[in-house]
DNA sequence: GTCTATATAACGATAGAC
DNA sequence: GTCTATCGTTATATAGAC
């Protein structure tokens, strides 16, 4: 039942090494050696047709993995106060971004063949996170308009993903916590759910 | 005056290539053609040894052209309200990131040898635009702890730098306008700045 | 299914004519 | 400085033994 099947091994190394290296600097040699094959054997050529179609399982796989993660974010409803579901909500939501992190790693260097299948996907991605961010600041505060909800969860779903994506690109940790980060996100979240509608017009013209 | 050098010409092809496609998936082929120079020809080798010193060149370019819109942000203090300030200030890092779009394209499929400049380059972006938002945070409430102010900082920081870096992913325009982003953005960060110190802290355990 | 061996193509880089 | 031509290397993918 532990048996991990050669076939998944090499989709599980090769996106792992097409996040950190990128899809064309990682050769089919490198991917057939880290699932425990013979670097340049063909054997990888009995499991995927090409190259290209072992990270279009990749990219199934992956799918597949998030269609089970969706609707986890409801269990968080009425936990306790706005401040609380926020943080909890946030907590969560890092968490499937970083179920992603290879899928967006790997669609910033791919071929354009495939391009189009992690753009909707991406696409998919944000719109599930702005929705829960939107059903949330609804359930709290009725009064507010639709689409002020869904630029508070616009700014809030991209706080998120520039914190997460930030390490992806500079390989370097941020010296603040993921706690203190939730924080200040859900002061400034919670500050604006609270706001009477049409708040946002505020601004400078 | 006008006349731009093959070898300006070569950086800037060069540059947008390895952004759009890729460092490694691009050929010095591809890069010659796109400058008006026969593809396949060694004509590249006579302005830049390798391809990885014409990666460096377009490095140090950018490094330049950043030190050149270096202190242009304290041109918004004094210029009306807190939420003016904040808008005007986010507008204009919003064309810092556009203007370090390609660099940080770049930064996403990379070899190993130039990562570590990439990563400093991007480092100090990040704590040079969160330091001016600093700056006006507490400007505006001189009451605001150092430490608050920061993660203001940093989520507002990282709120710019998703929304960019999401449409450099996925290669999709937000159906939101970049006015209406700005304005819940200065709404939220306006929020908190306001607020007195310590509010961070009212969050969940 | 995995191996050795190899076909075929593309790429980075160099040499020399003009 | 740019071209044509080419070398050496590396990559994807295939053929056939076990």
């Amino acid at each position: 039942m532990a048996e991990v099947s050669t076939r998944d091994r090499l989709i599980v190394e090769a996106m792992r090494l097409f996040c950190e290296q990128g899809y064309r600097a990682t050769s089919v040699a490198q991917i057939e050696a880290a699932a425990g094959l013979a670097a340049g054997s063909g054997a990888l050529y009995h499991h995927f047709k090409s190259k290209e179609s072992l990270l279009e399982a990749g990219i199934d796989r992956q799918l597949d993995r998030r269609q089970a993660m969706r609707d986890i974010s409801v269990l968080f409803r009425g936990v306790g106060d706005l401040r609380t579901e926020l943080t909890l909500l946030g907590r969560y939501q890092l968490a499937v971004i970083d179920e992603e992190r290879q899928l967006l790693g790997v669609a910033a260097s791919t071929p354009a063949a495939q391009a189009s299948r992690l753009n909707a996907a991406y696409g998919a991605l944000i719109h599930g996170l702005s929705g829960d961010i939107v059903d949330l600041a609804k359930n709290w505060n009725p009064d507010l308009a639709e689409a002020d909800a869904a630029s508070i969860a616009l700014v809030g779903v991209n706080a998120l993903l520039g914190r997460r994506i930030s390490v992806l690109l500079s390989g370097v940790e941020s010296t603040v916590s993921d706690d203190s980060f939730l924080a200040e996100w859900t002061a400034m979240l919670a500050c604006r759910i609270e706001a009477e509608s049409g708040a946002a017009d505020r601004t400078a013209s």
